[in-house]
RNA sequence: GGUCUCGUGGCCGAGCGGUUAGGCAGAGGUCUGCAAAACCUUGUACAGCGGUUCAAAUCCGCUCGAGACCUCCA
């Protein structure tokens, strides 16, 4: 059986589960709309790229070669939907007294320290906005020329009437043009743009505009959407297996990036389209515009209102894990307390499992177990189903190390061999806990002294003593744990 | 206003026509000097009202409620 062709996935498109077939095996490219680098990421952006994450890990885990595409956004994005609106970045830095390349660096740095926390794999090609300016002006100059995009005064907008006389525009929110017509904003008195749902691909620069190039209709900077369509063909072609990003991105984002493909090469850009789900609080969209948002610096510390206290980095993520990327996940610190305890079983089991001891027969199907993990990932990357079969797992760990189970060699080789497989290769997981025992050797030798101490303690019968030094140790962050084999520590 | 999504036990969250989801919290028990951990047992939930069906949380209709997109945002 060959488990790859087993999986299935949600494209928006078509607005069903289809099987995945790449167009060219065992390659497949993958390009998700990354983060525009004006201000900081908030937990709600991470949760985009941690869901991609892991949809390209388990594509790696079933042997495919993932070209994985995702740009970091580094000009343009005019504010509003005026064109007299400020491009972000100068925006930002003049507020800051700073060069607008100062303010992308900043946040670009900012953003992959963020992804290394959350355990995320590098995508294989990050291109930039900036550094490809030249690839937008000739798609841009191809759309022209083939008729579906025209200038006014150094500006060049993307004709969507021209357009939907040959597409569909709307064919990826499912949308009729009348009505999309109808419920766009009426635009500003003295507009350039013919029609309503015309959007820009090259915008003239004003004088107080800092980061702009030369073009074949003046200086200027690139439109929006444009970046990802020049990109995306640069690097994964005209057409290419898979594009995702954001929902929030779906309807104007990617509609436009479709019509900017379809105008230029004639081709439809991705055969499919992946949307993850927002992020939200008390079960609003965490935005930054709503100002709900908080960073995963103030995430992990606690130092947010809206946080009861600090959460590790692999407790978040395993809390993303244990909600299917589709859905709309909200926050609470209730929740992520149930998860972060949850994990902490999970992990404990875990380092359980590498100690136990094996019988001649097994009380437990283990191969069925495995078959049961690929099934939910090959389901549209269901991780929380994946996740409640590693609890069975987990199960399974303790009470073959409690002796109420039993497991063969064969079996507790497999088992170990899943269990790995998906929660630290496929779920991007890791543990949390590196101190125990090692690095601090004066620690542990202190440790291990007061220990002894205390077992003597209990020999004797002595438990005011031994009461008194865990207590003790527990106040000063250390707790411990009598074991049959023995008391273990950790620090909190 | 238009398009669409969703409403599951104390909380989070799967399932989408018939089989135990899972985690956290709660209750009882086993183990233990105690504690912790671990294990076992336990709750019979699907917004409301109709309809289709042998059978519905799962399909259809209506009502109520929440949210998203249509405007920068992952």
């Amino acid at each position: 059986m060959n488990i790859k062709q087993e999986l299935s996935l949600y494209n928006t498109l078509t607005r069903k589960k289809e099987k995945f077939e790449p167009l060219s095996p065992p390659f497949v490219g993958l390009y998700v709309c990354g983060p525009t680098v004006y201000s900081d990421v908030h937990l709600g952006n991470c949760r985009t790229f941690i869901s991609f994450d892991l949809i390209y890990r388990y594509l790696l885990h079933l042997g495919y070669k993932v070209r994985y595409v995702r740009n970091i956004t580094d000009a343009g994005h005019l504010e509003g939907d005026r064109d007299e609106g400020d491009d972000k970045f100068a925006k930002k830095a003049r507020l800051e007294q700073v060069e607008p390349m100062e303010i992308v660096q900043r946040y670009t740095l900012g953003f992959h320290e963020v992804m290394r926390a959350f355990n995320t794999l590098p995508p294989s090609i990050e291109p930039t906005a900036t550094g490809h300016i030249c690839e937008q002006i000739e798609m841009t100059k191809k759309i022209i020329e083939n008729g579906y995009a025209y200038e006014v005064n150094g500006s060049v907008y993307f004709d969507v009437e021209k357009y939907t006389r040959e597409h569909n525009y709307g064919e990826l929110t499912n949308r009729k043009l009348e009505d999309l017509l109808e419920n766009t904003r009426e635009l500003g008195g003295q507009d350039e743009k013919k029609g309503r749902l015309d959007f820009a691909l090259w915008i003239k620069a004003k004088p107080e505009h800092l980061m702009r190039w030369p073009s074949p209709w003046g200086w200027g900077f690139p439109g929006w959407h444009i970046e990802c369509s020049a990109m995306s063909t640069k690097y994964l072609g005209e057409t290419f297996d898979l594009h995702g990003g954001g929902m929030d991105l779906q309807a104007t984002h990617h509609t436009n990036e479709i019509a900017q493909s379809r105008a230029c090469s004639h081709q439809a850009p991705a055969k499919y389209w992946l949307h993850t789900n927002m992020l939200t609080v008390n079960g609003v969209r965490m935005s930054k515009s709503a100002g709900n948002g908080f960073l995963p610096e103030e995430l992990f510390t606690g130092n947010h209102p809206l946080l009861e206290k600090g959460y590790a980095p692999m407790s978040v993520r395993f809390f993303m894990m244990q909600t299917h990327y589709r859905s709309t996940l909200d926050f609470s610190n209730e929740a992520l307390q149930a998860a972060e305890k949850g994990f902490a079983k999970l992990m404990n089991a875990v380092k359980t499992m590498t100690q136990l001891k094996t019988s001649s027969s097994s009380t437990s199907n283990i191969q069925a177990l495995t078959d049961q993990c690929y099934a939910a990932m090959n389901d549209d990357f269901n991780s929380p189903v994946l996740v409640a079969h590693l609890f069975e797992a987990v199960r399974i760990i303790n009470s073959v190390n409690d002796g109420k189970e039993s497991i063969t060699t064969e079996d507790l080789k497999l088992l170990q061999q899943t269990v790995n497989t998906f929660v630290f290769e496929v779920m991007g997981l890791k543990s949390e806990q590196e101190n125990q025992g090692t690095g601090n050797k004066a620690l542990d030798t202190v440790m291990s002294l007061i220990l002894a101490q205390r077992d003597e303690a209990k020999k004797r019968k002595d438990f005011a003593v031994s009461d008194q030094i865990r207590d003790l140790l527990l106040a000063g962050g250390i707790s411990i744990k009598d074991t049959k084999e023995g008391t273990v520590w950790q620090l909190n």
